[in-house]
DNA sequence: GCGATGCTTCGGTTACGATCGAACTATGAA
DNA sequence: TTCATAGTTCGATCGTAACCGAAGCATCGC
C-alpha cells in the first residue's frame, strides 16, 4: 500500500501546463533563461521562478549562471528522453501538438545574444579563434592569447581599449541553438560591433536575428575558417 | 508558447499520488476491481472511482465489466511501458521504492476468486476443459459440450442440479495474476467444491490461496491434463 | 420479490498549489 | 556612486481538485 512518492512526485511536476511547457521547449537540447521560459509557460518571471526551483529540486533541471542571466536546461540526457517518451505517448492518444513550425533558421544561423554574436557563427567563430591559437581556455574561463591580440588588431579591433572597461574581455556563452559555447565578454561585443560596422551584417527590427549580406558572408568564413 | 495541454494532462494524471499507486499496481498486467485499487491507492471506494473515470477518460485504462465486478487493466502497452519508464527514471533520481516483496506464490498458483478457482490452476484447468471440447467458446461465453456433460458426472458433478440454480452454468472470468481466463459460473464454483470435499486442497484463514494436497495436487494435474 | 455486494454519483468541505504584486538581491554598465 | 536589468522571495488571493458521507444504481443469489 505504502509505497511512497514516485512516478507521482515527476508526474506532478511535468503535470502543470507552465512546467510542461518549459520542459517542452528545453527539450530542444537549447538553454534559456528563466524570462525566455515565463514566455514560454505564459506566466510571469516571479511564477515561472517558483516553477523551475521545485523542477530543479526534482532533478529535472539543471542551471548555469552567466552574468545576471540564469541559463535553465534538461538536467542530463535521461530527463531528455523521458519528456521526448511521454511527448510521443500523448500524440499517439490522439492530443496531437502543434507543430513547432518552420522555427526561423535565420535565428539558428546568426543572431544577437544580449550584444555578441550567437548561433552557428557565433560557435563557429568561437571554435575558430581556439582553433588558431588566438583564445585559448583557462579553466572554466577563455583567455586572449598575444597571437590574438596582434591578429585582432590587424582587423581593426584595439583590445587595450576593451580592457579598459570593466567588463571581462572574453567569456564563453552557451548557445542555445548549438548547445555549446560562443564567445561572449567585451571582446565578443566588439566583434559583432565590427562586423556591423563593416556593413557584413544588420541586424533586424523585429526578430533578434542577425542577417549577413553575401559579401559579409564571404568575408566572415574567411576570416574564421572550420579546418577538418 | 500556446502548445496546447499535451504532456502536462498524463503528467497530472501520474502526478496524484492515489492514482500513480494505481497504476503501479496494473503495471504487472493483472486486472483489479475498483475496491482493490482504492485499497491500493489508500483511498476510499468513491475517491477511487472517480480517480478510475478520470484514468479511464484520459486513455490509460480500460475496464471490463464483469457481472458486479468491474476489472481495471492498463489500456495497452503503451501506458505499461510509460509507466515502466516512469518508475525506471525515478529509481534513478534517488527516489528507491519499496519493493514489491516476495508476493506470496502460493497466491498465484492456486487462489480462491469469489467462490471459484483462480490462479495458473484454475486457468489450467480452462484450458484443459477446453482441450478435450468439454467446454466451448460461444461468442463471449462459454458452453458446455455434451461430452463435457457426462465426464463431470464422471467425477461426481452433476450438472443438471446445476441448471436449476438461475447463475449461468459457465463464465469466463478475467484472471489477474495470469492476465487468462479461468472458469467461473455455478459449475466453477461446483468444481471447487468437489475439490475441497474431496479434500485435495484446502482454504487457508487469512489469504485468499487454496493450499494442495501432494495427492490433491497430483489428482488435479492427472485430471487437468496441458498438452504440449 | 428480498437483502447483500460492488460501484458510481451527488454535495459539501478542505487543503494545496498556482498565480501575481511588491519588495529584495545580484550583476552589469556608466 | 547610480541606474537598469535579471531573478528570487514574500505575502496574500483564488481555484481547483482530492476527499469522504450518503444516497443511488446495478448485479447477484436466494
Amino acid at each position: 500500500m505504502k509505497e511512497g512518492p514516485d512516478i507521482a512526485q515527476i508526474g506532478a511536476l511535468i503535470g502543470d501546463p507552465a512546467r510542461a511547457n518549459m520542459l517542452a521547449a528545453l527539450t530542444g537540447g537549447r538553454a534559456l533563461t528563466a524570462t525566455e521560459l515565463a514566455g514560454v509557460g505564459g506566466i510571469t518571471v516571479q511564477t515561472a521562478s517558483t516553477h523551475l526551483a521545485k523542477l530543479e529540486a526534482g532533478g529535472l533541471l539543471a542551471q548555469r549562471k552567466q552574468g545576471r542571466h540564469r541559463y535553465f536546461t534538461l538536467a542530463d540526457e535521461a530527463v531528455a528522453r523521458l519528456i521526448e517518451s511521454m511527448m510521443g505517448f500523448a500524440a499517439g492518444r490522439g492530443h496531437l501538438r502543434h507543430q513547432p513550425g518552420p522555427k526561423e533558421p535565420a535565428l539558428r544561423k546568426a543572431r544577437i545574444c544580449y550584444d555578441h554574436l550567437a548561433g552557428d557563427y557565433g560557435v563557429r567563430m568561437l571554435d575558430s579563434l581556439i582553433a588558431s591559437s588566438s583564445i585559448e581556455a583557462v579553466g572554466e574561463g577563455l583567455a586572449l592569447t598575444e597571437k590574438g591580440e596582434s591578429d585582432l588588431k590587424r582587423i581593426g579591433i584595439d583590445v587595450s581599449d576593451l580592457r579598459s572597461s570593466r567588463r571581462p574581455l572574453c567569456r564563453s556563452c552557451l548557445d542555445w541553438s548549438e548547445r555549446r559555447a560562443h564567445l561572449a565578454g567585451s571582446l565578443g561585443k566588439a566583434l559583432l560591433s565590427s562586423f556591423l560596422d563593416k556593413g557584413w551584417a544588420r541586424r533586424t527590427a523585429e526578430s533578434r536575428s542577425i542577417l549577413f549580406s553575401p559579401e559579409g558572408d564571404r568575408q566572415f568564413l574567411k576570416l574564421f575558417p572550420v579546418d577538418a
